[in-house]
DNA sequence: TTTTGTCTATCTAACGTTAGATAGATTGGC
DNA sequence: GCCAATCTATCTAACGTTAGATAGACAAAA
């Protein structure tokens, strides 16, 4: 994956991020990266395509770093805590699923699919760490609703109170 | 308020619940309602005025409803979760302020103002039953998540396994 | 007669997308 | 090793469409 491509895909996932599927624009994408807008076709022919994959990329590393954190002995429930709260404080924004999922009714199928997936490889990977089906919805849902939240009320403390009944 | 103004409103909440605020337009909202865009422009100049008014009308309708349950009798809590699950299953929508809240990010002020309003009112009357701010802040995180999770995930039974814990 | 609400018509700016061209790297045949 | 062909990544320019917004005409109601 060339620089160009990277640098695509983190501004896009940055701006979806703030904004929203319809809240970012080819030319805002190709102004963050220094390329003209017609550069970012070349990579990614439709704004449904360039979605898609930020969603995907989004998806692979969250669920890695999961994995990960699991891998070193960490509780599975608390370790996808970890990783929602370090995607909210690194970057102070929300769930790159989470604002695709708000707005899911006119969202491209291509789209929907990769956000989809996000939580359903989310409930996977809980069900795997011994949690019934209903409790690892649950636990995706206080943490998608405790950063939300958290970014209305623009006081991080509010995600750790939102996620706190998920400690064992 | 006139039945073009109630229209109008209607049809930009059902938009920006579906959409979000970048997903609507006033081309959109004049087809739905059966007037021209110049006609919605004169009842709301822009569109940050109009998406304020929706989402100030959701909220006074929202706690309103809430109240009433609470005056019955219900649980504070339970009332909450009821409202949000009759705005689900009525609409098969995002809750408005969750869809708004989820892209607060580049969202104009006047909108988020409103928007915060929804979730400290919800913590205020949450406080009022009895319950901790933190407690409040659970409530709200994991009714918007467990709505979010639903609309993603096209199954309405994943409300009610994202909200069971709130149950007493 | 003024106010209210809607219309037609229009504006500028931006949208996603495409065409055509180009500079530079890579590759395959001689 | 050299030349021709192809590929990669970008550019400028423009396409048709839609965005939010406005001015002014017009009709109905107060």
């Amino acid at each position: 994956m060339t620089d160009t491509v990277t640098a695509i895909l983190d501004a896009a996932e940055e701006r979806i991020r703030g904004a929203g599927y319809h809240g970012f624009s080819f030319r805002d994408i190709a102004a963050d990266v220094g390329v003209k807008a017609s550069s970012v076709h070349y990579h990614f022919p439709a704004k449904e395509k360039l979605a898609a994959a930020v969603a995907r990329r989004y998806t692979d590393r969250f669920v890695e770093a999961v994995n990960a954190q699991v891998a070193e002995g960490t509780d599975v429930v608390e370790a996808w805590r970890r990783v929602f709260r370090a995607a909210l404080q690194r970057d102070g924004r929300m769930c790159l699923c989470g604002a695709l999922a708000a707005t899911s009714h006119e969202l491209a199928e291509e789209i929907r699919a990769e956000v989809k997936r996000f939580f359903e490889l989310g409930i996977e990977t809980l069900r795997q760490g011994g949690l019934e089906r209903a409790a690892a919805i649950r636990v995706l849902a206080a943490l998608e609703g405790a950063m939300l939240t958290a970014n209305i009320l623009e006081d991080q403390s509010v995600f750790e109170a939102g996620s706190s009944a998920l400690v064992a």
